[in-house]
DNA sequence: ACAGGTTACTCAAACGTTTTCGTGTTGAAA
DNA sequence: TTTCAACACGAAAACGTTTGAGTAACCTGT
């Protein structure tokens, strides 16, 4: 077992200085054309490699960011991961992940671990706690500190820094015009309670998308579901709501849901009540995951584009981690969505 | 904005040595009650943290594990992620995630980025590449060069470290053998091609069952798909392979499918060539993600416990890195599987 | 009054780098 | 022979922390 070669070992075998070593290996020209041959052929075989930790300490730069979000184990989520981790690895950094399981105690925790000089900024989608408590202190604080903060999707607006979201409004302004165009009178619309702001501005589109076309909306062909139904273990529940929903609303032939187990839910319901899809009933969701391809039949669905997200919020950083000039011009940048057709609509 | 303070500020500030500054804040008998309570006050007023990068260069440890995978997005890799995550997070350490994106090249890369001093043991599943090339250079250097490495899923028995694994051959042992209590007398497999393992080892499974209950398996019945077919652009000529394989097999009464997709899209030809599942089809997967519990019908399916993978490997590396004595004892620690029973069998 | 013992500090080294500044040795020009 | 640049290298500081060793100042007992 070789244990990693220090400069300061090279420097000792081969009897010339620390500096010399270093020198020679950056192909200094202080440094002779012997000694730097000597050294570099040394230092190969060893299989010399700088210490990062030690560079980081020096460079006060770690070139790693920290990503913190709610929950990885989601199609949206972990799209966004490996969209940041392929900008990362480009430029030559490295990504941390903290989840915070949608909890406020557990951001705060991982931020925490993370902010004393681990990594050089952030990127962060908060949890649901986050947005109910409305406690931004650790984001305020550490901003404040210096660290850039970039957040995403799950953003607020009070917080000064750069954001990358969906454009989810006028998401669900498509995806409703589109179930108008195909032909449904009665669309309703399954989505969360209204704290969660994507769901709060894909509400707000598909109202807008019927005000376009002189629909007048109407309270009962929305279904605000509690979010804790997202989970494996109230799945039956959300189909009691959802069939309840379809039974007190016979003459639905169009269906929004804010995310895609919503859709795919309302699917299975409708299957139950002999309701054919997408012939009497015509269903978009969003979040384009592998439920929405693998469903029977396919969910057309609203794509968010996730891993460009990811690439995005980690280029906002970066170049914000690079600049030299320290001005803070935060920028919100909107990605657009995609209406995929598949065949849960005409 | 207030920049993050450290000792030596404090020390000036407060016109003391630095090394009374660190003793005061670890509340040192060899400073005085007085300067004890200055010091932290003052430490608690201006929010002093230690710097993490300063205590890694000291200590010649990160807190922070590494871990490679082949791809993020994927049910049972973030599930594995979430794993570790939890026993990192309650361990005190940080998560490092590295992509392969199932290239050998990045995940060499992907290693020796992290190898020089960033983390302090890997957690890793190799890269379909890796497996095809054979090539395990970079393992066994970093091995050789005393960091530990944990292994999970995908392993390489060839390498001497630790290892989770998931106990594949018993999952389809157990999976074939409910189909066959269940009465089902021609038994098909969709897997994949031999060099993954995990592929061979249920097929193995598949194969003792059978011979177990005196039904000799025939060569017909197992497709052996390639699993570039896994990804999304080749999903139409998935179906098409598993619909001539079923159109070859009139008789099939059961399936076994390596994995999620195919035993859903199984089922998707099974439903477009109008056999009932569960009455005349009964399917069994691999991998319990959200297809299987979302398909319609639910899909009966071996669980692997991807999240306890992910603990144990991370207790594992943890418990390895904590160790006192240097002894070199590795342990191969297999999780069991369970069959999760839904509507796609009887 | 003074050795010996506390008490409350400070110093300095160490972790592994990079980089600025200094310096001794050449060789050549004057 | 003196002077001075060029060359090749070394010393030291710095990043932020911890910690063992060193040291003043004071106190106590005889």
């Amino acid at each position: 077992m070789k244990k990693k070669v220090t400069l300061k070992q090279i420097a000792k075998e081969l009897d010339v200085s620390i500096s010399t070593v270093s020198k020679a290996l950056k192909n200094s020209i202080e440094i002779s054309e012997d000694t730097r041959q000597k050294v570099q052929a040394f230092a190969k075989l060893y299989n010399y490699r700088p210490n990062n930790i030690a560079l980081s300490l020096k460079n006060r730069k770690t070139k790693t960011i920290g990503v913190i979000i709610p929950e990885i184990v989601h199609h949206f989520f972990s799209k966004v991961i490996s969209g940041i981790e392929k900008e990362a690895l480009n430029r030559g950094y490295n990504v941390i992940v903290g989840l915070s399981n949608e909890s406020f105690s557990n951001e705060v925790i991982n931020m925490e671990m993370l902010a004393n000089g681990s990594i050089d900024g952030f990127i962060l989608s908060v949890s649901k706690e986050t947005m109910l408590l409305q406690d931004y202190h650790h984001l305020t604080e550490t901003i404040n500190q210096g660290m850039p903060v970039v957040m995403f999707d799950r953003v607020i607006n009070e917080i000064n820094c750069d954001k990358v979201i969906v454009d989810d409004f006028e998401g669900a302004v498509k995806a409703t015009n589109k179930l108008i165009e195909n032909g449904c009178k009665k669309i309703g619309l399954i989505t969360t309670k209204d704290y969660i702001n994507v769901g709060k501005l894909r509400t707000q589109g598909y109202l807008k998308a019927l005000e376009d076309h002189d629909i007048f909306p109407e309270a009962n062909l929305i279904l605000k579901v509690d979010d804790e139904k997202l989970s494996e273990e109230n799945l039956e529940s959300l189909e009691k709501e959802i069939e309840s929903f379809f039974k007190a609303n016979k003459s639905l032939d169009g269906i929004i849901a804010v995310n895609e187990i919503y859709a795919i839910t309302a699917m299975k319901v409708a299957r139950k009540l002999k309701i054919k899809i997408p012939e009497s009933l015509q269903v978009i969701g969003f979040t384009d995951g592998v439920l929405s391809k693998h469903a029977v039949p396919s969910l057309t669905t609203v794509s968010q584009h996730a891993s460009k997200m990811g690439e995005k919020a980690a280029e906002l950083l970066i170049n914000n981690l690079e600049r030299e000039d320290e001005e803070d011009i935060f920028e919100t940048f909107t990605i657009q969505t995609d209406l995929i057709e598949r065949e849960s609509t005409k």
